[in-house]
RNA sequence: CGGGGUGUAGCGCAGCCUGGUAGCGCAUCUGCUUUGGGAGCAGAGGGUCGGCGGUUCGAAUCCGUCCACCCCGACCA
């Protein structure tokens, strides 16, 4: 992409409603502008950041097993008054009334609808387990909302539901789940820890949510260091076997949130004991019959008797990922993108535009990383040096290739890696090279 | 929803207390010079001062009212 004909506005100053680095990083490197409180368009940078999270997210789901679908937004009144959550959901629930003088709702949530759909289509215990998902706009009205995307009225979520015939099976499921939820933000580059989570208004009584860390996180978490350390890619996992000793493994090791932790009665030694701040990015629920009964999501089992089906649900905030992302990851300058969610992966500063070696080295380096399949973002906009090297930290791609006629004198163009700071001087042959590999 | 605060040019702000018809920095446009970490000079454009109502000869400024947004709290992916 040639960010002379591209759209990234970016800031010099920071808007004074963002108070938290991630809100004032994306409004600075324009990825996204408030609409209304809480609501936000989101700009080219922040919509392909937003997608890779959502694809990495969409792939882990499809590896566990899970089927994509998409429910709309708008929702009738009259399903959720079959489960009994339209009185019980309060003001969070955004309620519409069509032309007709009819109940919608902007849905928080999809539960109801997917028991819709499942109750409509499976009659048999043969047709489990079955679990659909998709990835949607959800919309809960908020009293307070704040800090940018982490916390909007409407945001970009991923829902899951399961379906299982008894409670061992669902079991199964939400195991399942727990393993992908831990692969897809080790993908991200995140550390996310599991704790056992209050079920609120979905209910049930299994749930734990998923808090990644970062040091300007909303909550205090303790937990034992090996969370640090351990990461699960380096596991090799069988999703079909047997995964509860595999989440008993993760579950057994301490973490807390500073409403449950106890320092006085700490199981972990203080040597062991990592004090740091974490944003919750998922919650898994397991809730039996809860809305199957009421709804009517049943099957016939292998005695030929009908039962209720045993559900759980799933969520991963995906827009509040790309927030969370920024707060783990960045410095003062910016932002510092993992590779896996890079908006590009290699920005080429072109510093001197009307310097013809200049361009003809960016435009050979352009066309030969984007021939290697990298994506390349190549500011060839006829700006000074210094915006231009400020831009780029700000948007935080993970690679530069800085281009200017002084190192070319000597045949050379610098390699910085924008998480280090560290830079190597070497020819565009050799740059290529580097990065395509 | 309780408490606090802010709305003046695209962004950040001053002016308001003590009424006299709007200003600064950055950004934008033009020209010249400059070119490795947010340049210099010269010129230009851009604002129904959040909306409505009131007081006054006169309102960004005083009064009333509504709206929007932000912060703290209780609640949440």
């Amino acid at each position: 992409m040639r960010l002379s004909g591209y759209f990234i506005p970016t800031l010099r100053d920071t808007p004074k409603e963002a108070q938290i680095v991630s809100h004032r990083y994306m409004l600075r490197a324009g990825m996204v502008q408030q609409a209304s409180a809480g609501i936000y368009s989101w700009l080219p940078m922040g919509h392909r950041v937003l997608r890779k999270v959502e694809q990495i997210v969409r792939e882990e789901q499809n590896a566990a097993g899970a089927h994509e679908i998409l429910m709309p937004t708008i929702q009738a009144a009259d399903l959720w008054e079959q489960s009994g959550r339209y009185h019980d959901y309060g003001a969070e629930m955004l309620r519409i009334k069509d032309r007709h003088g009819r109940d919608m709702l902007y849905g928080p949530t999809n539960e109801e609808l997917v028991t819709d759909i499942f109750r409509s289509h499976v009659r048999s215990y043969r047709s489990l387990p079955l679990n659909l998902y998709h990835i949607q706009w959800k919309f809960r009205d908020e009293m307070r909302p704040r800090f940018g995307v982490m916390r909007g009225r409407e945001f970009l979520m991923k829902d899951n539901y399961s379906f299982d015939l008894d409670h061992e099976g669902a079991i199964r499921s939400y195991n399942k789940m727990f393993i992908a939820y831990l692969k897809t933000y080790a993908r991200m580059g995140l550390r996310a820890i599991p704790m056992a989570a209050e079920t609120g208004p979905i209910g049930g009584d299994l749930s734990h949510e998923f808090i990644v860390l970062a040091e300007t996180g909303e909550s205090e978490v303790f937990c034992h260091r090996d969370w640090l350390t351990d990461d699960i890619r380096n596991r090799s996992i069988d999703m079909e076997g047997d995964l509860q000793p595999v989440v008993d493994s993760f579950l057994e090791r301490y973490a807390a949130t500073d409403d449950k932790h106890d320092p006085s009665n700490c199981p972990v030694a203080p040597e062991d004991l990592v004090v740091t701040r974490g944003i919750e990015v998922g919650h898994i629920f397991y809730f039996g019959t809860k809305y199957s009964d009421p709804l009517g999501g049943r099957v016939a089992g292998p005695d030929g008797r009908e039962v209720a089906v045993h559900m759980g649900s799933y969520g991963i905030g995906i827009s509040r990922l790309v927030g969370a992302i920024i707060e783990a990851s960045h410095d003062d300058r910016g932002i510092i993108w993992p590779e896996p969610v890079a908006p590009f992966r290699v920005g080429v500063v072109n510093l001197a535009v009307g310097n013809e070696e200049c361009t003809r080295v960016c435009d050979d380096l352009y066309a030969q990383l984007g021939a290697a399949g990298i994506e390349v973002l190549i500011d060839d906009r006829d700006e000074r040096p210094g915006a231009k090297l400020a831009d780029m930290d700000l948007i935080g791609l993970p690679w530069q290739v800085i281009v200017g006629p002084r190192g070319l004198r000597s045949g050379v163009v610098e390699v910085k890696d924008r998480r280090t700071g560290a830079t190597e001087e070497m020819t565009p042959e050799a740059a290529t090279a580097r990065l395509a590999a």
